[in-house]
DNA sequence: CTTGACTCTATACCAAGGTACAGGGTTTAC
DNA sequence: GTAAACCCTGTACCTTGGTATAGAGTCAAG
């Protein structure tokens, strides 16, 4: 029993890096349950809730969106979930962070391209680059 | 002089790829200059509209933010502006696209050795995704 | 017992890049 | 000549992940 509710919302907080008001949001959206309170109406916290920030902050790291982080959470609640559909989860982003990397990549290859075309002297109107903006020619 | 200033908003919109209350948009945020108008208020546009709001796109899918497009076209404008400058955006804009993908490839990597991790069988108690992700030690 | 630090709710605001709607006027096609 | 399709302005709304502010109540220290 060393899980009384004795965090305030201030002290969650700077326990777990985050602001108040995030606390407030993350109750709002769902990502948090919503605490016991004392008869002040102040929100009071086990201790163990610094480890559900620190979740929502390393998935949020990982690039999961708060309503993914949410998924998450709630998947590991379930009975009958097991581990293989926590890794499937982390599989789907894997994929999706592969996707972005590929556009990014398509996107820097079409700056390198027009900045190699450039020469650097001469007047804008005859920038290729500026052309290429124009012409819509710049993805080859 | 095959430029008169015939285009309704509606058929710059529909040459142009996007909505009519995105060219409105547009010339709020100064990105198209406010157009004459007709007796009637209706905007018209000369053809060479259709130019600049494909220079804007396309700038766009190069990872160009609006504010971003509004200086280029700024520049392009400017004189004594050179296409060296032009050069040195996209060179700019080549490092930052470049450091996304450094982050996206570290999440990859971090998701990579999670998803390895975890053997796939087994309640979600003991799936080591969520425990690194509860005490914030997935990156190494 | 007062002052400052803390908390409460409700609401508004921020970036970015638009989209939608209300309530009007205009133009075009039949 | 009328109905559909278009345009006008102004304003509100959307997403995501929060942050800020107002006005009020509460708690702890001196």
């Amino acid at each position: 029993m060393n899980n009384p509710n004795t965090l305030t919302i201030g002290k969650l907080a700077s326990r777990g890096g985050v602001n108040v008001q995030t606390i407030r949001y993350y109750e709002r959206s769902g990502l948090l349950p919503e605490p016991v309170r004392a008869a002040s109406g102040y929100r009071l916290y086990a201790d163990d809730t610094v480890r559900r920030l620190s979740f929502i902050k390393q998935a949020q790291l990982l690039g999961f969106s708060l309503s993914e982080v949410q998924e998450l959470l709630a998947l590991r609640m379930q009975p009958g979930i097991t581990c293989a559909d926590i890794r499937q989860r982390a599989r789907r982003k894997i994929v999706a962070v592969d996707s972005k990397i590929d556009d990014l990549r398509r996107i820097k290859d079409a700056l390198t391209r027009l900045a190699a075309a450039c020469r650097g002297n001469g007047p804008t109107s005859d920038c290729p680059i500026l052309e290429a903006l124009e012409s819509g020619k710049d993805r080859q």
